[in-house]
DNA sequence: ATATAAATGATAATATTTTTCATTTACAAC
DNA sequence: GTTGTAAATGAAAAATATTATCATTTATAT
């Protein structure tokens, strides 16, 4: 179930975060929002509600709510600049936070899930993410 | 299976596109290394082979090379700035490549892949992401 | 060897994100 | 309500990242 402005204004004060005016209306304008929105989006709609605000401001808040889980970061088929090599046939890729090592791994088949949510929701699923992300042998150890 | 530098240089051919001592070096950097590289990394890397290059054919080639289904694009916990509205509890999303709408489901668990991926990797594992793209029922029909 | 379209690199333009810092403001304490 | 204070804001500049333009070079077919 999404959170809910009021839910998410408590949150931020919980976390000794002061509740102002230009706060309210990012959070307002993500809320009320069926999209997915970039910074420059919301700084678009916010500064009809708040025309004196900077588009810096929206970076920051950003950045709040997004550490505090009160948004969700997406990466909807956008381009992120970071590549290795392909590989024959669909599969999917385990990577390491610490130092970037990508395994494949293939034999996952998400077919039956993608129907379901075909069913579920009346959308024609055209492609899937998924990827882990996780500490690799080498990178655990030095964690010690 | 990761492709090969020879397999990669077959198929660009295939396809029309020339083979270049640029194009070579950027594919053997990707293809030799265990990380995911970002356009700037594999400058750097390429740079010392290639020492007038530019990045603009970096980022030329990369493009190529992606849209051959060559090289894998990775999201890999790199900020994406899309942003919606968080929800309770561990979800995943649907996202429609037209409209932007998104959906959150729930219900669908991963630790399973995950345990697999673990024992048979050594990662530990931190989390994951997962993300559908389709066409909502709305924007299937505007493509009539 | 030659012709030719494709590819390259220099440069500039655009877009995106972050830093810095002086001013303003939310909020708690009185 | 007033006041004090740390936090937040916005303007501006700086730093990054990406794309466009165009004259020159080059891979490849003939
Ligand atoms: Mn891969
Ligand atoms: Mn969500
Ligand atoms: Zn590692
Ligand atoms: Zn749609």
């Amino acid at each position: 179930m999404r959170l809910t402005e009021r839910k998410i204004a408590a949150t931020l004060r919980q976390h000794g975060y002061k509740l102002t005016p230009q706060r309210r209306s990012v959070i307002r304008t993500i809320a009320s929002s069926q999209d997915h929105l970039t910074p420059a989006a919301i700084y678009q709609k916010v500064h009809q509600d708040q025309p004196s605000i900077g588009l810096v401001t929206i970076y920051r808040t950003l950045d709040i709510l997004a550490k505090l889980e009160l948004i969700c970061e997406l990466h909807a088929g956008g381009s992120c600049h970071s590549y290795t090599i392909g590989a024959r046939g669909h599969h999917h890729h385990l990577i390491c936070s610490n130092c970037g090592e990508v395994i494949d791994f293939a034999g996952y088949d998400l077919t039956q899930l993608e129907q379901r949510l075909s069913r579920q929701t009346g959308f024609e699923i055209e492609g899937h993410l998924l990827e882990f992300i996780g500490l690799c042998q080498n990178c655990q150890q030095e964690d010690d």
